[in-house]
Parts: structure tokens; sequence; C-alpha cells
DNA sequence: CGCCGCATGTAAGAGGTTACATGATTCG
DNA sequence: CGAATCATGTAACCTCTTACATGCGGCG
């Protein structure tokens, strides 16, 4: 037998849908606010999940008028069957990432580059990160200032904690990275 | 027209294959050996690639025979076209990472989970980050003790600086996770 | 006037994994 | 005796992105 294959999308797009009804475009919205630094989903994705969703009734669909001109707007809403799901899905284990780290793969063949193209890398990731902890401790604030403590706080902040943790790692050593490129300019 | 995508497998062999002639089994055994923290592939996609290599006039092939009993080896030798193409890949920019973390999306939907799933989920995935650093360090070892001063080890020590600074940060995170995540237990 | 935001969706295809097929040898 | 190592490859399949199609309204 096949493995079953867990699929994820599948899992984020259930978890947005919990906390109220959304379209394929909010939730694409969502991700990119709330989940950017841990997670991604493209159009192309969502729709073709969410329609697929629905086959298996673990949404369900009302058409919702715009204001006038705009396109309707196709509103999800999770059944219990999609809560079931949603709840089901923490008894997998997640699966163990594979890594694929660009950036290192060209400091690993950095040999056949030439110093000044790795030390701009280097310089264009860390300034990804920089920017990338500016927005987070954002997001941080606005948990912490409009806290009416929900049971979901505890987990945002464990996320975003990550994120704040990993980012400056990184930056630390992209710090370094950057001293013993410019060694070798 | 459309944006001509960077396919980082092929850099990936090449970049193996310029230290020497190497077949696809080869390929697989250094990958998971000296890339595993930053790098993976699989024989599925090596096969093909090779091919595909082949057919660019990037690579060589010569068929050696194994020792009796055993199937022939295809050893792939880079071209000068070859590292002609290894060295304009350096002067495109690494494309920016897709973040998928399943582990966090499990955490930003904790509210719906048992609280000792996630508990478990995190001690794994603290094990494989301890696992992975202690790797780690026995292959910075290797490349200290054995240290011919090639003009790669400058690389290779930034490339494992950064899993060990990374994985230091995660496994830091965990803890703290972990005792966040005991007191709703 | 042109771009951005709103809003849905499809088609093409890249990129990658898993499972299967095959088979000898060596090691515990 | 069974498992792992050596060694190549294919076929099926999944996931996900990119590009395209469509079109209005508001803002600068």
């Amino acid at each position: 037998m096949p493995t079953a294959r867990s699929n994820p999308t599948e899992f984020a797009i259930l978890g947005l849908l919990s906390e109220g009804p959304r379209s394929g475009y909010d939730i694409k919205k969502e991700v990119e606010e709330r989940m950017r630094h841990f997670w991604s989903e493209s159009f192309g994705h969502i729709y073709p999940m969410l329609t697929r969703l629905h086959g298996k009734r673990l949404v369900s669909v009302r058409t919702v008028p715009s204001a006038r001109g705009r396109p309707d707007r196709k509103l999800y809403t999770i059944t219990a069957a999609g809560r079931r799901a949603l709840a089901a899905w923490f008894q997998s284990r997640p699966a163990a990432p594979r890594p694929r780290n660009e950036l290192l793969l060209r400091i690993f063949l950095g040999r056949h580059a030439p110093p000044d193209v790795l030390l701009r890398d280097v310089a264009a990731y860390r300034a990804q990160m920089v920017a990338a902890l500016e927005q987070l401790r954002a997001v941080e604030q606005r948990i912490a200032a409009s806290s009416e403590d929900t049971a979901d706080a505890v987990y945002w902040r464990l996320v975003i904690g990550f994120g704040v943790d990993v980012y400056a790692a990184l930056d630390r050593w992209g710090e370094v990275a950057e001293r013993e490129l410019r060694r070798l300019g």
C-alpha cells in the first residue's frame, strides 16, 4: 500500500477556515500577513484545493455578491467533518523537511565563484533576515498589544519566537561569513 | 518571455563532478555525506538529470565494468562547457526559498491539538537538531584534521558553521517551547 | 493614464518523490 | 538466512508555481 501522504496545504487552509469563513483570496492574504516566515501558498494551489476540499465535504461554499462591479466572492466555511479531519491530522507525524538551501549550495561550491559574488549573496541574505526580523517584531507587538488573551496567543508567540531566534542566528552567521569572504577578495 | 528558472539540482551535480568523475550512485552518497544539512537529492532525480546533462554536452560518460557480478558503473565527467555553465550560474541570484515548515504550521494551529502531541513534535524536532549537530561537528573535525589547506576549506567551514549556528538556535528555541507547552498540559 | 487592489480561475509544466524491477555479494 | 551495499534506471504520481485570461474601481 502506498504510504498516505499528508498534504499540509489542505490543513493550512482548513486551519485558517477554523477561525471563520474566508474566500480563496482572503486565505492568500492571510498566509502572507500572518504566516509569511514559515508558510506560503499560491493562488494556483489554493483555488483548486478549495474545490477539492468541497468535493470531500470538508468545507461548504456560499457565493456572496461583492460591491458593484467587483466579481462575486466565494466564501468557504469549514464543516464538522472538516474539523474532524483537522484534529485527525495532529495524530500524524510532521514530515521531516528535505533541506534545500541554494545560498549554501553556492558557498559550498564557492571555489568556482568570483569572491564578490558570494559576498553580495550573503549581504542580500542578511538584508532579508533583518527585514524579516523587523516585520516579525511588528507582528509580535500587534499580538502583545491587542492581546485579548485568546487560546491562540501562546502558540502564536512560540511561532514568532522561532522566527526571531532563527533570523537572529542567521544574521549573526552572515556577519561572520561576510568577514571571511571579504578576506578572500 | 518565461523567466529562465535556474535549476539548482543541475549545478549541485555539476559542482560535485567538478571535483572529479563520479557515478549517479556516488553523487547520491556524497550529497548525503557532505551536504546533508543543506541539500538533498533522490535517485529518481539524479539519473534522469545526468542523462539530460549529457544531452546538453555538459558532461561526458564512460562505462566502467565493476567487480564481478556487480552492474557496470557509468562514470560522468564534467566537460569544459559544463565548467562554463557552472561559472555562469554564479551570475544569477539565488532564488528566495519559499518557507514551508510543517512543525510551525502545527504549532500555529495548536489550539486544535491535544497538548501532548505538540510537545512530542517539538521533542522529536529537538532530538533531530541534536543529532544533526553531533554529525556536523564530526564533519567539522574531519575537515580540520585532514586539512590540506585546500581552496575549498574556507567555504566548507562557512557552510558547516551555518549548520552549527542554526541547529543550536533551533535547539534553544525548542527548549523554551517545550517548557511553554508543558504548562498547557 | 497607469498601476494597484479586488477576485476567480485554468493550463502547462517544472521539479521532485516513491515504488518498482533486477541481481550479485558481503557481513553479521 | 536476511539485511545491507552496490548499481542503474523507469513509471506513476503529486505538489506547486508561473503565466495567462478577465475586468472594474479608485488613487495619485
